[in-house]
RNA sequence: GGAGGUGUCGCCUAGUCCGGUCUAUGGCGCCCGCCUGCUAAGCGGGUUUGGGGCUACAACCCCAUCGAGGGUUCAAAUCCCUCCACCUCCGCCA
């Protein structure tokens, strides 16, 4: 949620945030009109209540006729109270959801626009020229069954469309990808954190992911349970209600967990293969900083990502996500998009985002500064999404004989392994 | 899943049976000051969080806050209901 002091001084700056995004200041008005009803309920509710106190404390003292009388009208104010009260709950009810319904204020530096009106900030690496190599490339499900790695036939059998299991060399791909991503979180400093993936509606309210969100999102039947869609959800409220430290901060966690996302309003889109699945398991950075440092904290994010993609030895451009695309909770967005051989375009495989306090203002995560708390800033950012990374890495990697070349820096965690073979009947 | 217990303003704790002088006790810690060769001790004061008012700030004032939410009552930490978390025992289980 966004700061109702910046809504109810400057309702302009939030009105034109609203409008980058390319939504209409619908909500914006909603709000600021429960705001002054709110306020002129407490008003009343406060002035009922102090009028109400004062009375009842003389009642005990009061004795016969005088006893009889006090009771009788602070019977009736007592009524009064409780309308109050009722009107007071309301209005502050009314508050909350239109405030709650106002996304954050995107970055300045964002570009504006929709989802296709993102900049590239960056590449890095060629793509690999097949052609001039004189084969053709294989996509990931015809070699992830060459190498015996990638099931989908019997996903869908036991699970449904877009399920899978990993066997053999991708069940040990998996493990290498979180181990490489692990130690290179641990080596940056970050504390490795294994997070549940379901959790309770306030996880899933606080992090922005009921709104428009939510049809994305698994609920456990007769459970007001959530399956997470990542760790975030997780991480961002393992903190709250919290006031942290400021002498800890940053904190800096690197998460581990399956996450689960319906999918819903993708149908037919990559509806072959493991890059758009119901399930996959991922190792996501999430980090506490001050506001100050959140912009800071952000690139950093984004370098680890960088440096993750450098190590699978893939070609990938860094994209700046216009407004519109941004999500409830975030300011500004960084996707890193790995280049794949034969879709002949990059594909998102890591995603970091600045969601300064609006997190942290529905969960209640606050610090202390000169004895005044304030919201934190939170972040995250993929490490890495294991379906997409094995798409990447098999894909860019392969050889005209179905081999798969493994990236040197994930060697040491594939037993020495500089090749990944085609099994005989694969 | 079954039975019982516990939850008080950083931590510990009094208060809950029997509703009103609870505007929540005391200790520890912490902060400020006094005292003092220095330190410790001692002495005095302060120390939940959120919202609002008044302010250049601070001081100050008001409302809420005793796990959460509801109820009863003129009045709830205290009585009733629901929920949550933790603890003990039993059952089941990787």
């Amino acid at each position: 949620m966004i700061d109702p002091r910046l809504l109810r001084e400057d309702p302009d700056t939030v009105r034109a945030a609203q409008a980058k995004r390319g939504l209409s200041g619908e909500s914006v008005d909603r709000a600021l009109e429960a705001d002054q009803r709110r306020r002129a309920a407490i008003a009343d509710y406060e002035q009922l209540r102090a009028e109400q106190k004062s009375l009842s404390k003389l009642i005990p003292q009061a004795q016969g006729d005088e006893r009889a009388d006090l009771l009788a009208r602070t019977k009736t104010l007592a009524a009064d109270v409780k309308d109050a009260e009722a009107t007071q709950a309301a209005a502050e009810e009314d508050w909350r959801t239109a405030l709650k319904d106002i996304p954050n204020i995107a970055a300045p530096e964002a570009p504006e626009g929709g989802e296709d009106d993102f900049v590239v900030l960056e590449t890095v690496g060629t793509p690999r020229d097949f052609a001039a190599e004189g084969f053709e490339p294989r996509d990931h499900i015809e070699l992830g069954q060459m190498l015996g790695a990638i099931d989908l036939e019997r996903g869908a059998k036991v699970s449904g469309s877009r399920f899978y299991f990993l066997t053999g060399v991708g069940a040990q791909l998996e493990f290498a990808l979180v181990n490489l991503a692990m130690d290179q979180a641990r080596e940056a400093g970050f504390t490795q954190v294994i997070a549940p993936s379901l959790v309770k509606p306030r996880a899933m309210e606080g992090t922005g992911f009921l709104g428009q969100a939510a049809d994305d999102v698994y609920r456990i039947e007769g459970e007001d349970m959530y399956l997470v869609g990542t760790s975030e959800v997780a991480m961002a409220a393992y903190h709250s209600d919290e006031i942290l430290d400021a002498e800890s901060l940053p904190l800096r966690y690197a998460a581990f967990s399956p996450c689960f996302r319906k999918e819903a309003g993708s149908h037919g889109k990559d509806t072959k293969g493991i890059i758009r699945v119901h399930w996959f398991d991922k190792v996501e950075m999430f980090v506490y900083t001050t506001l100050e440092e959140a912009a800071a904290e952000h690139e950093r994010l984004l370098g680890w990502e960088k440096q993750f993609l450098d190590k699978l030895e893939l070609a990938y451009q860094v994209i700046d996500t216009a407004a519109g695309d941004l999500g409830l909770s975030a300011i500004r967005k960084f996707d890193c998009e790995a280049w794949i051989p034969t879709q002949g375009k990059y594909r998102e495989l890591t995603s970091t985002s600045n969601c300064t306090d609006f997190q942290a203002r529905r969960l209640d995560i606050r610090t202390r500064a000169d004895g005044k708390t304030t919201s934190v800033a939170t972040l995250n950012g993929t490490l890495t999404a294991i379906p997409r990374a094995i798409v990447a890495v098999l894909e860019t990697h392969q050889q005209a004989d179905g081999s798969v070349r493994v990236p040197e820096a994930l060697r040491p965690y594939l037993q020495g392994r500089e090749v990944l073979e085609p099994i005989a009947g694969g």
